[in-house]
RNA sequence: GGGCGAUUGGCUCAGUUGGUUAGAGCGUCACAUUCACAUUGUGAAGAUCAGAGGUUCGAAUCCUCUAUCGCCCACCA
């Protein structure tokens, strides 16, 4: 016995904290180029300075974690590139609202101030998601930590930036965008989310110029009529080519309009008739360019309205639309409401209804990135696992529109673009109204007017003067990047691109990128394209996209709804180890995960189970173990059952690795989950035990234990090492241990099948035990029949395990038996089991256990001898499969008349 | 409007290239605590694989359609 005695409880919260220091200590996780070595490289996917930890970050960073640490025990150089992201408009929101709780807003703090109380938010909150992470076990090179704001990743921005800009790829330019008036700022098509509203459709009628008539059109907006600057008609349409020359009067404002025509206009959509607001929607922008209108913008940046709105001016946009329906229908102008479902674009950070406006931003000619992002993973330089999402990434892909990039808020990327107060002057494009500034815009800045490209200096630095006209009088535009800006670069920035070194040339391009579904867009294909325009490569080769996690209703986790499960609280509860088994074995690929809490008990119970099986067999370890373990499985004297669980461990390996392999992570952890607890626990252990102070099966119990560990660390870390560690072993720590390669030529299927009669014997004589309500404490007697002389042999060899874990007395082998007298019988395979219960029986239950028995086999038989009459199988069915139904259908028929004789003597 | 996913025992999900006995886990029921583990063990009950049609000797699996749920995309005034 060894004095080593372990609690018979798994206790995590004793063992996590001191193996991750231990293996930071050790600095196991820095990964150093190596020549001789093959790289695997993974970029964490950077999680925002202002996220905390939630069960997204938990699935998708166990993924990686256990990738990396699969293949770092394979003998890659194994680089998981860890960093968070400075999530401008998050990051800002939070910072605004810390400041409003202070009665301040950021205008009244100016920019620099500002940014000052976002650094010093980013200081103290910003690496909270780091240490979240460190907890989960999460084996990423944290010396190389990157932040997207550090200066290496503003560089690699400035660079990007202007490079595209010189190629012509990046213009400014006057579009109707997104526009979020809470955050006030530009959003990117993708960052502007569609929902489907319950709305209405306004027919407001337009009086037609002396005439006493009117037109009428629909809206769902009517605030915005008031920047109308036309009506439009398909040219097609009969009933409304008598308006050609007529002038229509804008309700409310009076103002003139012109009727143009227009393929855009549906017919058979509300009245045929479209208002044209081109400063407020995209299509009537571009109707308005047209017929050369000219638009009018009639809403300031925080959604109230301008002085184009007239006596509306300073209400907010849906309180003007309450009045202006109000106005209306005093005047007799509203025709009808009608209920109408339509989908509006909300802000993806605060969920503000998104408003069209028009407006000069920056953009980025996408087309021509997209074009060799789409060929990149058309000819499978890029594979999505699951599949299924090639066609979403190349859908998009291929009808991308200009990304949008510059955003009117101040945490981020400043734009490396500066301009000449003097060449604009004099090109007339300093054209300011300072009247329709509010307060907020004045201090922004941002209508100065950059359509003629002198004036405009693309830069890193504040050049020192106009190289056009010399003056000095030189001011940055006060617009920052779009946050996916920079994290677009990621996969190379982190290599310090465009100071590209060593690393770079070994790591790059990185080997499997591991994210969800809703950013595909957002950053999966746009690292693909900046991979491609920048490094001339694809970022990463593999992209795995796991599923969402949901509550056990199916609602997506979210602070909002309240239905989080916070990791933290499941580490401290159940383990760190138990929250990843967990997870992972319940995400199948790609699918969608649905997570309660009482879901991580499975993982917790495993590692209890593994902890108790070491507890075990470490306290009947022999110190000769310690010293003279050599990695080895003694095969000498090995009885079948040592054989068949060394098969079925190097088929345990083969299938783990196949799984890690086609990223089918919840199969290997099921696949170690059923080996190591029905396998080696149910059935191994058990054989053993009745041995267990023989060195030599010490020896192979050392040996399965340190293989399942090994196979075991990249899913649970923690648990994996500190049992490692208290077992004989070699080297310093689980997590660099080699892989355990899977030995084809010891997977023998026959093994499985012998083992299996042995099985058989053990449950039936379990059943019988169970269904004849035979206590535990009472020892029975097993009396197989079985004629083959080699299977009682086998039997013969294991009669002490058999008595042992059936309990019984005696097992006992014939040739022939007639059926003894009270007894109860059982087939287990094709050989007959007998267990005498001497004034024990009740006839009635054995009866109708039989009898059900009986049933389910003849049911089998009929459908077999069914099959075997029908003449199309026997004739196109192969052989093979012909044959194994012969043989099936001959022992099924041979059971079931043992089972009837059985059942016939008990009368 | 377009696309995708899901539908399998009470619940949550597996199910590789079609092979005839559809698997787990949780839950349920019964029994068990001298046993490494009650975070346990043993046994049992429980599913005509959403529906219809088709291909095939043979379909949970392949095809078509339908239904329900969910997601994504889209410039539906």
């Amino acid at each position: 016995m060894n004095d080593s005695q372990l609690d018979s409880v798994y206790k995590h919260k004793e063992v996590e904290d001191k193996w991750y220091n231990f293996w930071i200590d050790k600095n196991y996780f820095h990964a150093k180029a190596d020549l001789n070595k093959k790289p695997f490289t993974i970029v964490i996917p950077p999680p925002n300075i202002t996220g905390i930890l939630h069960m997204g970050h938990a699935l998708n960073n166990t993924i990686q974690d256990i990738l990396i640490r699969y293949k770092r025990m394979s003998g890659y150089i194994a680089l998981w590139m860890p960093g968070t992201d400075h999530a401008g408009i998050a990051t800002q929101n939070v910072v605004e609202k810390k400041l409003k709780e202070e009665g301040l807003t950021r205008f009244q703090l100016g920019r620099e101030k500002f940014l000052e109380r976002v650094w010093e938010w980013k200081d103290k909150y910003g690496s909270t998601i780091i240490s979240q992470l460190k907890r989960l076990g999460a084996s990423c090179d944290w010396q190389r930590l990157h932040f997207t704001m550090d200066e290496v990743h503003s560089n690699a921005v400035s660079e990007a930036f202007i490079r595209l800009y010189k190629k012509g790829l990046i213009y400014k330019g006057d579009y109707i965008i997104n526009w979020c008036p809470r955050c006030e700022t530009a959003l990117s098509d993708e960052e502007s989310q569609h929902k489907d509203l319950k709305g209405l459709l306004y027919y407001i009628k337009y009086p037609i110029k002396d005439s006493g008539e009117f037109i009428t059109v629909a809206t769902t907006r009517p605030e915005t009529m008031l920047g109308d600057v036309a009506v439009s008609i398909n040219p097609n349409d009969e009933r409304y080519k008598n308006l050609a020359d007529k002038t229509i009067i804008l309700p409310i404002l009076k103002r003139e309009l012109k009727v143009i025509f227009d393929d855009f206009v549906d017919p058979k959509f509300g009245t045929g008739i479209v208002k044209v607001t081109p400063a407020h929607d995209l299509n009537d922008f571009e109707m308005g360019n047209r017929h050369n209108l000219k638009p009018i913008l009639v809403m300031h940046p925080d959604g109230t309205m301008n002085h184009y709105a007239g006596k509306f001016e300073g209400l907010d946009r849906f309180k003007c639309r309450e009045e202006i329906l109000k106005d209306l229908e005093n005047t007799g102008l509203l025709e009808k409401t009608v209920e109408h479902n339509y989908s509006v674009g909300h802000c993806y950070r605060c969920n503000t209804v998104i408003e069209p406006r028009l407006s000069k931003q920056w953009f980025v000619r996408i087309k021509p990135l997209a074009k060799k992002a789409a060929e990149a993973v058309r000819k499978g330089k890029i594979k999505f696992y699951p599949k299924r999402w090639t066609n979403v990434y190349l859908n998009w892909i291929d009808n991308i529109r200009d990304w949008c990039i510059s955003r009117q808020i101040w945490w981020g990327h400043r734009l490396p673009v500066y301009y000449c107060r003097e060449c604009l002057k004099r090109a007339g494009e300093l054209t300011v109204d300072s009247s329709q500034l509010t307060e907020k815009t004045k201090s922004m800045n941002y209508e100065l007017s950059t359509m003629n490209e002198k004036g405009i200096i693309v830069s890193k630095t504040k050049p020192e003067k106009c190289p056009d006209c010399g003056s000095t009088d030189l001011v940055q535009d006060d617009d920052v990047l779009d946050t996916w800006f920079s994290s677009w670069l990621w996969p190379f920035s982190t290599f310090d691109w465009p100071n590209l070194e060593r690393d770079f040339t070994f790591f790059y391009p990185t080997t499997a990128l591991v994210t969800a579904q809703e950013i595909i867009f957002f950053w999966v294909a746009r690292m693909v394209m900046a991979s491609l325009e920048f490094i001339g490569e694809v970022p990463f080769k593999d992209v795995y996209i796991h599923g969402t996690v949901r509550d056990s209703t199916g609602a997506k986790m979210s602070k909002s709804l309240g239905n989080i499960i916070d990791p933290m609280e499941v580490i401290d509860e159940f383990g760190a180890d138990a929250l990843r088994f967990s997870i992972i074995s319940i995400t199948a690929q790609g699918q969608d995960v649905f997570l309660s809490r009482e879901k991580f008990g499975v993982g917790r119970n495993f590692a209890n189970k593994l902890w108790n099986a070491s507890r075990f067999i470490l306290m009947n370890l022999d110190r000769e173990v310690y010293v003279c373990y050599n990695g080895k499985f003694p095969l000498e004297n090995s009885s079948l059952a040592d054989r068949w669980i060394l098969s079925n461990l190097n088929c345990a390996i083969r299938d783990i690795d196949n799984s890690l392999k086609a990223y089918n992570f919840n199969n290997a952890a099921n696949i170690l989950y059923e080996f190591i607890w029905h396998k080696f626990c149910d059935w191994y252990i058990e054989f053993v035990k009745p041995n267990i102070t023989d060195i030599k099966v010490q020896f192979r119990l050392v040996y399965l234990i340190d293989n399942m560990l090994r196979l075991l660390h990249p899913f649970m870390p923690f648990i994996t090492e500190e049992l490692w560690q208290k077992f004989p072993h070699k080297g310093d720590s689980v997590m660099i241990a080699s892989w355990p390669k899977a030995d084809k030529s010891l997977i023998d299927k026959a093994l499985d099948e012998k083992f299996g009669i042995i099985m058989n014997i053990v449950s039936a004589a379990r059943n019988i035990r169970s269904e004849m309500d035979i206590a535990p404490s009472k020892n029975i007697n097993i009396l197989c029949v079985c004629p083959r002389e080699e299977k009682r042999k086998l039997i013969e060899e294991f009669s002490a395990q058999i008595k042992f874990v059936a309990g019984a007395d005696e097992v006992k082998l014939f040739k022939r038996l007639k059926k003894p007298k009270k007894s109860s019988y059982a087939c287990a395979g094709d050989l007959q089991i007998y267990v005498p219960l001497e004034g024990l029986i009740d006839f009635a239950q054995e009866e109708k256990r039989l009898k059900g028995q009986c049933e389910k086999l003849s049911k089998e038989k009929d459908n077999l001898s069914r099959l075997l009459k029908n003449k199309e199988f026997l004739s196109k069915a192969p052989k093979e499969v012909v044959a194994l139904q012969k043989v099936k259908s001959k022992e099924i028929a041979e059971k079931l008349a043992k089972l009837e004789d059985a059942l016939n003597s008990l009368k």
